[in-house]
DNA sequence: CTCTGGATTAGCT
DNA sequence: GCTAATCCAGAGC
C-alpha cells in the first residue's frame, strides 16, 4: 500500500498531489489537519501547520457559497473557482476587509471546498508579523482572515493550482492528528446542523 | 440599478 | 457581549 509518507531523497516533506484532493470532502478535510500550507512570497517562504478546517459541499450545501439558485444554479463569477477539479485554491473577499482561503475538493464541476481557518506558526513568522503589523494581538493567523493577511493572500492568488504550483501549496509535514474535535460551521446562519468544522489545540 | 447581508476581526462597554 | 469597519457579490426589479 502507497503511503503519504516523507521522501526519502532530499526533500524533507512531499507536496501532496491530486489524488489526496479528489476523495470526499469530509476526508480531506480532517486529513488537512497537521499537514503544511506553504506560501514563497514576495518576501520570503511562509509555512504553517492546519489546526482548522471547516467544509463546505455541494450545491445542496445551504452554507456553501455555491449553493443553487434557481437560476445559476450556484455558479457565479465569485463561485467558479469552486467548480474546479479539487487542488485550486478558492480565495474569496468577506465583510468588506477580509481573504479567506479554501481548498477546491473533488471532481470537477462538483463545488466543495474547504476553508482554512488557522494555521499554527512554523517558518516565516517574521513575515507574519509584518503583515499584520497593524494588529497587537499574539495570535498571528488563528482566523481564516488573519491568516490570509499573515500570509499575505489576497484576489490575485484566487485559481492557483495548490498541486502544480511552486509558490502556493500544501506539504505532508509526516504529523498524523488523531485527536481532534468535530463541531458545527462557525459564522455561519444556514447549515448549522451540520457537524462539518474540525480542529484541535 | 438598488439593496442586503456576509464562511470576520478588533476594540469597547 | 456588542458592534463598527468597509465593500462587493448576488439577487431582485
Amino acid at each position: 500500500m502507497m503511503t503519504m509518507g516523507q521522501c526519502p531523497l532530499t526533500t524533507k516533506f512531499m507536496k501532496l498531489k491530486r489524488d489526496f484532493f479528489l476523495r470526499p470532502t469530509l476526508e480531506v478535510a480532517k486529513d488537512l489537519l497537521g499537514k503544511h500550507l506553504v506560501y514563497e512570497s514576495p518576501e520570503g517562504r511562509v509555512v504553517g501547520e492546519i489546526n482548522e478546517v471547516e467544509s463546505y459541499i455541494g450545491q445542496d450545501d445551504p452554507a456553501c457559497h455555491a449553493s443553487a439558485s434557481p437560476k445559476t444554479n450556484g455558479k457565479t463569477e465569485r463561485t467558479k473557482t469552486m467548480f474546479l477539479e479539487g487542488g485550486h485554491a478558492y480565495i474569496y473577499f468577506t465583510y468588506g476587509m477580509y481573504y479567506c482561503l479554501n481548498v477546491v475538493t473533488e471532481k470537477a464541476d462538483y463545488p466543495s471546498a474547504i476553508l482554512i481557518r488557522s494555521i499554527i506558526p512554523v517558518e516565516g513568522e517574521k513575515i507574519m508579523m509584518n503583515n499584520r503589523a497593524k494588529s497587537t494581538t499574539e495570535y498571528l493567523a488563528n482566523g481564516p482572515g488573519k491568516l490570509c493577511q499573515a500570509y499575505g493572500l489576497e484576489r490575485h492568488q484566487n485559481g492557483i493550482d495548490l498541486v502544480t504550483s511552486d509558490v502556493l501549496y500544501l506539504e505532508d509535514s509526516g504529523k498524523k492528528i488523531k485527536k481532534f474535535q468535530t463541531t458545527a460551521r462557525i459564522g455561519i446562519t444556514k447549515g448549522q446542523d451540520k457537524l462539518w468544522r474540525f480542529h484541535y489545540e
